[in-house]
DNA sequence: TCTTGACTTAGAGTTAGCTCTAGATAGTAT
DNA sequence: ATACTATCTAGAGCTAACTCTAAGTCAAGA
């Protein structure tokens, strides 16, 4: 019934089977191959794509730094380097110290969005308590929360307050 | 010598004073506006934009909730309901509490991604340290810690392994 | 043999969020 | 008067990362 491409699992896997393993798209993994991601996929002799466990590893490495923010082009870049071999072992050190800076100061960034999405949240209560959002506004507990996560010396918000 | 557009403090700022305080381009504001995101702003008998300080606050809330990982599009819905007035606080917290867990989700994530790069900062440095990938791979220290970090039992990397 | 379903390719289309261009106008400086 | 600068509009162009289309190949099942 079910028509499945079977790809001798001692020399790899389908690109269907690698779909069900990863849930990206046949389209994206072709398009991750054409962009330079995937440089070790080979063909049979049908002409069909055989993945092989290390490719499912680079998959899972091209996650790792997809989600570390890094485009598809700087990663081709980190493969390249990976397949020039030890000479290469700085750039990629590199790489990850900067990848660390970049996500701690996105970690520290949506800390504060946070903080602002949170106190709006407060003040949304409230404001359903008490039926409107300007009496939320003076409600004394709000404008001391308000006081107290806004009014550092350095906070923008402490100029220009947030309308809404 | 230098040609500034005057707007009369009193009723407002030019586009290009909103450029310097904010950091936008004069591109993006009007796009903005175009997008419904700044409902509020005239315009003077020539035609220019005038905008007040209401404005720069809004612009300072847009930015919050672009930074929270909103679209245009769900922004301009939060202003929509906004200008509804009071009727429409309760969509307001909804739309506070889901970008609260959206943050959340998003800081976990990077929690995560955080973990693995560290550990490949410090493969790496062991790399450069004993000359090759390789032998810091085959490092005992190196082991344990790949072991402390990544084999808990609902995590990816415990069956396919990253590559690079 | 015919059909089905998984695969192949080159290349076009999509989306978000800008970013820029061209040509016009209005006010200021020399 | 002339030049300069800031602004205006409509609409085109750009980038990243997909996402899809069309037309074709290939192997297995009825």
């Amino acid at each position: 019934m079910v028509n499945v491409v079977k790809s001798d699992k001692s020399k790899g896997f389908s690109i269907g089977e690698v779909v069900k393993q990863t849930g990206l798209s046949a389209h994206t993994l072709r398009y991750y191959e054409k962009e330079g991601l995937l440089p070790f996929v080979t063909k049979n002799s049908s002409g069909l794509r055989v993945y092989t466990t290390t490719d499912l590893q680079w998959l899972s490495m091209i996650e790792c730094l997809k989600d570390s923010g890094l485009q598809i082009k700087e990663i081709r870049q980190y493969i390249e380097w990976f397949r020039q071999g030890d000479s290469t072992l700085q750039q990629r050190l590199d790489l990850f110290a900067n990848r660390r800076k970049v996500l701690e100061a996105e970690m520290a960034r949506l800390q504060v969005v946070m903080n602002k999405i949170t106190f709006k949240e407060t003040l949304y209560t409230t404001a359903i308590k008490l039926g409107s959002l300007e009496a939320a506004d003076n409600d004394k507990a709000i404008q001391r929360l308000k006081k107290k996560l806004f009014d550092s010396p350095d906070d923008f918000d402490k100029r220009i307050q947030e309308a809404g």
